[in-house]
DNA sequence: CAAGCGCTAGACGGATCGGTCTATGATGCT
DNA sequence: AGCATCATAGACCGATCCGTCTAGCGCTTG
C-alpha cells in the first residue's frame, strides 16, 4: 500500500511489473519508466539528466526517442500518469477488499515510513516533487500532476462515500488526507526521521473518526 | 504572517527590507537574495539558472561571485537561512504579542491562501521546494533545509509550551503543523485552488483544541 | 596625487544539457 | 529470398549550464 511513490525502480533487473502492464508494455519502455520515475522522485525533474537515466537503464538515446518521441518531458509525463494509475489501482483494491478508512490510513502511514527508511530517505513522492517545480503553471507536466491529484482525490472520496460519508465532506476529507500525507513525507525526508508521518497519520485518523 | 515564503522579491525596486537587515546588508546582496528566493520558490533550485537571476536583479556576474564566492549554492543557502530567520522572527512576534495558537493558525491559513492567489499559484515554500529536490541527502542545501525546519519547529514548540502544552506534545504538534501546512500549500498550488489550505487549517485547529 | 580596496562589468571556457540524425541489427511477413 | 517494420546504437549539434578571470570604476586613506 504505497501511494505517490514507485517501488519498482530496480536497475537493470526490472522487477515484474503488475500483470496488467507487463502484458502490453515494451521492456525497454518499462525500464525507462522505472528508472526515470525513481530518479525523478529522488531529485526532481530538472535535477536529473537524460544521460543518467540512459546510463542506469542501460538504454541508448535512440531507444528513448523511439519510445518517447517527446523526449524527457513525455517520459516524465508517462511516469506521472503511471504513478497515478498504480495509486488509483491500490485505492480500488483496498476499497474492494472491504477495509475501512482508518485501517487504510494506518497501513499507509506504516508502509510509507518503512519505505522512507528503506531508501535512506532518498525517495519522495513523484507528484510532490514535480508539483513543487511546476506549481500552478500550465505546462504539460503541471497539467499531468494536477490531473493525477484530482483523480486520486476522487477515488478516495468515492471510497469514503461508500462508507457513508456525505458527498461534500468526502471530497474535503480526501483532499486533506492527500495534503497532510504529502507534507508529512516531505518533512520526514528532510529530517531523516519518520515521526512526522506517524503523527500525521494519527491526526488524520482522529479527523476521520470524528467525521 | 507568512511562513516559508518570501514576499519581497520585487525586481529592481527592492522593497524595504526589515529594519534589522537593511542596516547591515549590501544592496546588491539583498537584491540577489530577493530575486533568487523568489525564483527558487517558484521553480526550484535546479530549474533556475544564474543567467535569469542575474538578468532579473540587473546584477553582473562578477558581483554575484563577490558577494557569494560559493556561487549558486551559497546563494541558495543564504536564501534558505534568510527565510528561516524571517519565519522565526514572525513566530516570535506573534508569540510575544500574546496571540493564541488558534488565532495564529487561522491567520496563517488566510494569509497563505491570499498569497497563493496573489501570485497566481506560482510561488511556493522555498524550504519545501529545495527539500523535495535534495531529500534526505547530505549536501549543504539539504543540511540548510534540515536545520531550518528544525529551528522553526523549535520556535513553534516553545510557543505552545508557553500556552501550557506539555513538552513532548508541543514538539509533536509543531511538527504536525509544519507538515500539514506544507502539504496543503503544495496541493493548493498544483490545483490552483485554496481549499486544501482552509481544510488543513481547520483540521489543525481541531487538533490543537483537543490538546 | 598615489595606493589600496570594495565592487562592478562582462568576456571567456569547459562541461553538460536535451534533441536530431544516420546507420545498423533484429524480427516477421509474403 | 526480399522487403518492411520495429528497435537499437551512438555520433553529433547548438544551446545553456556554472564558474573563472582580467579590467576598470569609484571611494577612502595615507
Amino acid at each position: 500500500m504505497m501511494l505517490f511513490v514507485s517501488t519498482d525502480g530496480a536497475v537493470r533487473t526490472p522487477s515484474a511489473a503488475s500483470a496488467s502492464e507487463a502484458a502490453a508494455i515494451h521492456p525497454t519502455r518499462l525500464r525507462l519508466l522505472q528508472v526515470a520515475t525513481r530518479l525523478f522522485q529522488q531529485r526532481g525533474y530538472h535535477a536529473v539528466g537524460l544521460a543518467e537515466i540512459l546510463a542506469l537503464s542501460e538504454t541508448p538515446k535512440g531507444s528513448l526517442y523511439h519510445h518517447f518521441p517527446g523526449g524527457k518531458q513525455e517520459l516524465a509525463e508517462a511516469c506521472i500518469t503511471r504513478i497515478s494509475a498504480s495509486t488509483m489501482a491500490a485505492l480500488d483494491d483496498a476499497s474492494a477488499s472491504g477495509a475501512d478508512i482508518i485501517a487504510f490510513l494506518q497501513k499507509l502511514g506504516a508502509e510509507s515510513a518503512a519505505w522512507l527508511e528503506r531508501t535512506d530517505w532518498r525517495d519522495g513522492s513523484l507528484l510532490a516533487v514535480v508539483g513543487q517545480e511546476h506549481g500552478g503553471g500550465d505546462g504539460p507536466l503541471a497539467d499531468a500532476v494536477r490531473i493525477a491529484y484530482q483523480r486520486i482525490e476522487m477515488r478516495l472520496a468515492k471510497w469514503l462515500m461508500l462508507e457513508g460519508v456525505a458527498v461534500a465532506r468526502a471530497r474535503d476529507i480526501a483532499a486533506t488526507i492527500i495534503a497532510a500525507h504529502e507534507g508529512a513525507m516531505l518533512l520526514a525526508r528532510c529530517r531523516r526521521d519518520n515521526t512526522p508521518v506517524s503523527l500525521t497519520t494519527a491526526m488524520l485518523c482522529a479527523m476521520v473518526e470524528r467525521g
